[in-house]
DNA sequence: CGATAACGAATTGCGCACAATTCGTCAGTT
DNA sequence: AACTGACGAATTGTGCGCAATTCGTTATCG
């Protein structure tokens, strides 16, 4: 297989061995780059799971603590624009949090709309494994500072790309 | 508890960096990193859906679709190790595949055990829209050639080391 | 042989993720 | 003040993802 690059022109071919120029190949590239951020994403997670375990927490309920680690007494819509996630999932997250005894949840009295979530003690307490946990992680990964820092650029470049795709162009018909 | 915390451009001060320099920033950056993942592998969902829907596929069921695109009458041990799930999410997805018409599931005469999935002719025909998907995600990427295989080298290392400490550590107590 | 272990799918239960809808509250208009 | 629209959370319903268990089948060993 050839490697030529730079090719942006991608217009109205359909067919995948159809045998045309390299942004067939891009196309296959771009399908196999999602999948495996989907699997690396997988891998992650069950790479957390044993260490979050002892904590009494899910990796979204970890994101949601770091969030609040940084800002006490946010709004369910705060978090949420943090993390992207909406009140489908945060509000269900949220009471298990708040029935583990993490946080509490108490409507705002100036603006009776908002929720505001703050810290328990024991949710505070929990910052003290913070540490261990990361550590476990960057070992995990296998990387080190710089494979770290070269692969979070490129990721959020693709983040930036894909966001920028879905805001203008969120339309169905 | 007099500890505010509204300090968010340090994260060494309460357990978090008692013990090393470096290697504190190259955690920080680790769970930074997977944030990352998640969120993209989030956005590339979501990028996929409009898409998709026209197929009337999920994401992971064109995985599915795809693996079987490639290779038919695979069992849905086989599938599962290519795309690493197992059969709890599987067979409830197969079945979903089934009741849409594109796949038939039956036992093997020569071994009850396995289950082999096989495409059927709408299965099949589906296969002409895969290019269009292809090219709409490679769009969406903003990215070129070269910065995907760039971007899904270095995924694939990371995934590489978390599967590395997956298996030989795989243990719970 | 017959007991037993291993295997492959299926099932159960829990927790996201997200679209769509509902509900109470607040703001702007007349 | 009543009407209207926007806003923030909560709710409903579908589909993963995974641990743990169950079930039927196959292989192995004494």
């Amino acid at each position: 297989m050839a490697q030529d690059h730079q090719d942006t022109t991608h217009q109205g071919m359909g067919g995948i061995g159809a045998g045309k120029g390299s942004s067939d190949q891009a196309a296959l590239l771009s399908n196999q780059l999602c999948f495996s951020i989907y699997s690396a994403a997988h891998l992650f997670n069950r790479t957390y799971k044993p260490l979050l375990d002892r904590l009494g927490l899910t990796y979204p309920q970890y994101l949601v603590m770091l969030v609040l680690w940084s800002g006490d007494g946010l709004t369910v819509k705060a978090i949420g624009e943090q993390l992207d996630l909406d009140s489908g999932t945060l509000t269900p997250l949220l009471k298990r949090l708040e029935a583990a005894g993490l946080v509490s949840r108490q409507r705002d009295p100036q603006n009776e709309r908002l929720v505001r979530v703050t810290l328990t003690g024991a949710g505070r307490a929990l910052r003290d494994h913070l540490g261990t946990v990361q550590e476990a992680i960057l070992c995990a990964t296998g990387l080190n500072l710089d494979g770290l820092k070269a692969l979070k650029t490129q990721v959020d470049e693709l983040r930036a790309g894909l966001a920028a795709n879905l805001g203008p162009a969120d339309r169905d018909d």
